[in-house]
DNA sequence: GATGAATGAGCGTTCATTCAT
DNA sequence: CATGAATGAACGCTCATTCAT
């Protein structure tokens, strides 16, 4: 009865959210990029978000996880973008391009943020647990990516997709970061790139 | 008689050889690859050594300079390897094919060493010199080898060697890393990398 | 009825009052006096407050600064003793005598303090700013007051003030010290030393 | 029978004595002088000497030993300073000016040795063995030389000779070690602190 | 006598986490 | 829901001392 009046009311403050969670999230990017994960102290986050050190716990239920939780956005909003750029029937070229393009652009608007993803992870395995890593992940992502290339013939079939999925990928990372840390053009690492990969992809 | 002898003879060891040097080495290096850098305490490495914890302090300023010198051991091993087998006047696909043999070769000798190397180094920096890290080093070393490569028309002259450097060491990297982690079988990335490499650099 | 009033009668500590600062500084000032400072660890303090070691930290960023809180807030205390025991028009004898009791009877009732402030200090300095000595600070307090008293013909016009500022302070901090630890009279001492410095420095 | 005669043949270095007993002497003082009891590693003693650090432990059970070796030395030192100026039938002002006299001088020729070996001793007390402190020991002789002027009337009678002996001492003590630091005239100490004992002492 | 590699108790300090308010 | 004072295990490192050579 009353819940669909409630919603048509409801143009204040939502009802006071959770909005801390938001703070502790943008809080621990900022610091996870900034000074890795082992420099960030859960106190420092939630002093960044301008809250105490205890809500941190409220919200995560330890650093690992919240940690883990800001990869996990990370993968999430790089997956977007891809998905966002995405449009059938491409050419090879077109579609890593298009792919180079999304990657670049978020490290872009997001800078430092898909390093520091996947730099730190392999650091924190409590005891092996370790959530599967962003670069296998994406590593295998690939390599279904490619298989679909080879599939419609828009790439060459000699490879093992696992491995050559890592390739790609690995080729990506590295220049992505390394372009980053001594400040490349964007352009230039895209169209290098590009070219380098589709050469080595064509059928 | 057995006097003057002595003397060329002479096997006693002249004064107890510092050789617990060589055992904090081996034992860092094993726990710095089982465990990585920031799990690993100078106590456990001199425990692992078999040796006091006070010894460590004697070979090493701190556990970073430890750390520092593992890496350098690594690089410098991993330089022979490829020094070893390098020829003169290779095809381009000789010349790869070569290189991501060592590499692999090492990698499966010393396993974990290049990857613990690399993704620690990173995290380390702390407020220090942090010696240029190993993948931008390696990734100059093959932008290097691809401008040679370029110069006496073995290679495509169309790229930017600084960017398809980082490339090629990020698909190596990457590969490696990941095959040697699920276990892959070497032969089968050695080859399938060497086609895409070959194939992504032919002239 | 109580609401309003419970405001105004509000007993209740507002939040936990931070008493543990309060504690530590008893604390420390008991095993600085009882032990020194190089035989008295931050732990032992929180210990000796009955909290954790790490509360400590809380307060101080690390030993030296206890300590150097320790001293100044003797120094204070000392200097509250002997202005509130000051009064205009005095003779030299009065002056005289009037400081040393006030000095000998801090001394009595926080025994040990002034030793402790004034003996380690000297020791601490490491590679900092080592705020001025105790000893330095009131031997220059005893030289303005010896110029004070000269000036209006109390004391003898022939001296440094510099130097026999720090005489008198030499011969106070000893003797009181040195009382102390062999448990003489306190009157005695205080007599015996108006006198010699009476003598020392009338007209 | 050998024995006359091996002391007039011993021209030759003495039999090659343990000199490095003197080295180890040498090497603490200069550094307990320098930075101090706690500050000075044993290490640091056998090596500023030219020898092992084995070698300290072949003279001193202890560090704490070598420490007050060095302060009984300094001690020694001192007395003969003085007994070497020491004359029959002096005035009251001769006997305090020749003191004060040979204290600065041995103070300048051996800078720093009496503040390092009287600053330092409280410090030690392993669990409260701690040798009869320096000050405490001076102070009674100066009761003792107070008493003797006393006798002859050459010193006021109406001094508890116990008190104002620690006060000459404390009165020394201080202009010796605050003018050392502040770099202040030897002739003017010496000068203002004479007629400052002798007006307080004279009878 | 002389050595210096080796030792390990112990130091000052940090920080992820808890819990009374 | 939010807080921040409190905690103590654990860290990196030092240094007085021992002992095989």
């Amino acid at each position: 009865m009353s819940s669909p009046i409630k919603a048509l009311d409801d143009v204040r403050p939502p009802r006071r959210k959770p909005e801390s969670l938001g703070k502790i999230k943008r809080a621990a990017r900022k610091l996870f990029v900034e000074r890795g994960y082992h420099a960030t102290r859960p106190q420092d986050i939630a002093r960044e978000a301008g809250l105490g050190h205890g809500t941190f716990y409220l919200h995560y239920p330890d650093k690992r996880a919240c940690f883990l939780a800001f990869v996990d956005d990370a993968r999430e909003e790089l997956d977007e973008y891809l998905i966002a750029r995405r449009k059938p029937g491409q050419t090879l070229e077109q579609m890593i391009a298009m792919a180079l393009y999304a990657i670049f652009e978020y490290s872009e608007s997001h800078p430092g943020v898909l390093n520091a993803a996947m730099t730190d992870e392999a650091i924190i395995d409590a005891e092996g647990v370790a959530a599967k890593p962003l670069l296998q992940r994406w590593g295998a992502d690939w390599a279904k990516t490619l298989q679909e290339l080879v599939a419609d013939g828009r790439a060459d079939s000699g490879y093992d997709a696992e491995v050559v999925g890592q390739a790609i990928l690995g080729a990506i990372h590295q220049t992505a970061s390394e372009g980053a840390r001594s400040g490349r053009n964007r352009e230039d690492v895209v169209k290098n790139l590009t070219r380098f990969l589709v050469r080595a992809l064509a059928p």
